[in-house]
DNA sequence: GTTATTCTGCCTCCTAGGTAGCAACAAATA
DNA sequence: TATTTGTTGCTACCTAGGAGGCAGAATAAC
């Protein structure tokens, strides 16, 4: 299913993005500045139905809880270069998401018309954002193929390996490396305890490195050889 | 979660994205007409990297295979109004579906770049394809959101619901209702064993109507009532 | 420095759902 | 009409993973 090389082809077009967003002259008109801090509840700051965001720093979990169980599902882990909502954008309809603050995070609003008439004008950013939509629609698919295939330590394999990125030629992990585990299991779709069995086998069989709040890759090719084709 | 309106709202959407397409001087220029008979594969009538395609009538599949298990799972059920593909339309990659023909199917297929420009020319249209991708996004969310949380027992009285309307006052299933089980389990991300066993429960509950190749829906309220929240 | 809180690791139990196999029956085809 | 193929229903088994509970360690708050 090639999805190494999805989360490397998103944090390209993630990039243009930024650099065409600070070229617009909307943003330089109609901008604004948004910080927020870890842990705090961004549903007061953020207000989807009038406004666009880029991410340009931080991190952010948007997720749905089922209050049943408790048990959350995460639906976009967003950092630098990410947009929302885009469903919001495409259908005018608030979202019905929940979401965390997971370290400061700096973002720019734009109103939505104004986003609308950048992707009509500005060819460039159109592309981008096309890219951009087709790469999140396709993440959300394979993360419902995941869920219905395969069992929890291949889903983290997975996981693992779309947010694993060359740092010089080593193999790093980026953006999930320093979650809670429970953040962890909230990507894969389970909870913390049974996340915990996968992550503890993957430590015992040398592929990763775990301490508090911090997760290494200790042997790359180790983890791509446990994949399921 | 108000799924129940999904289904409905998209058809709606659906049946005005065929009547623009109707009025489009693109359609009458650049139009063919495609025909696929049931049973028959699509693979060589259709061509996602040059061209897009509606469906006028009948019914596909569109999936992918866990090959170790041979278990299936239906991304997308596409009749009367659906567009596909739209990620390639997006990012220019040729997709890696596997589709089915259920029915006998009409389609229209149009060249991508007429498309492109009907999105930029014509507001309604571009309306309509921007609501109808938001729908998609939106579907598959909730498709990996139910995986998650719920058994397969509620997944397909959640299924059920999203594929019954109105016909006069008597709510009625649509599209679904002449599936075989195994179409019903790929949709629902199990297996046809495991389905027949919530069909059976349904029936003995006089929920639905069960007789080859064909689901009624008998008590919609009752089947409302099974619904956690 | 001390207390409180959050995070992690590891038991044990138990059920949903996946696997296997088969028989009855409907429907398509020869 | 006879034969083959596709569809459905049901049994019995077994394992992955969810639930509950708890204790130790790291960090944050006071």
């Amino acid at each position: 299913m090639g999805m190494k090389n999805i989360a490397v082809e998103e944090s390209h077009t993630q990039q243009l993005i930024l650099k065409e967003v600070e070229k617009s002259p909307f943003v330089s008109k109609t901008q604004k500045k948004i910080y927020l801090k870890k842990g705090e509840d961004p549903l007061n700051a953020i207000d989807t139905k009038n406004y666009f965001y880029f991410v340009i720093s931080g991190k952010l979990k948007i997720y749905q809880i089922d209050f049943k169980t408790s048990k959350e599902l995460t639906l976009y882990m967003l950092s630098r270069g990410d947009m929302f909502d885009v469903v919001s954008l495409l259908d005018g309809n608030p979202n019905q998401y929940i979401s965390e603050v997971l370290e400061d995070t700096e973002l720019v609003s734009i109103p939505l018309e104004d986003v609308k008439q950048m992707i009509l004008d500005d060819n460039t950013f159109r592309q981008l954002f096309y890219t951009y939509l087709a790469a999140k629609l396709k993440s959300m698919e394979n993360l419902a193929v995941s869920l219905s295939f395969y069992d929890v330590y291949q889903r983290v394999l997975q996981l693992f390996t779309n947010f694993t990125y060359m740092q010089g030629n080593k193999p790093t992990l980026k953006i999930i490396d320093n979650l809670r585990h429970e953040d962890i299991a909230s990507m894969v779709g389970t909870v913390r305890k049974v996340v915990n069995r996968s992550l503890q086998k993957l430590k015992k069989d040398g592929v990763i490195e775990l301490s508090r709040k911090n997760i290494q890759i200790k042997n790359f090719q180790k983890l791509l050889d446990k994949l399921n084709v």
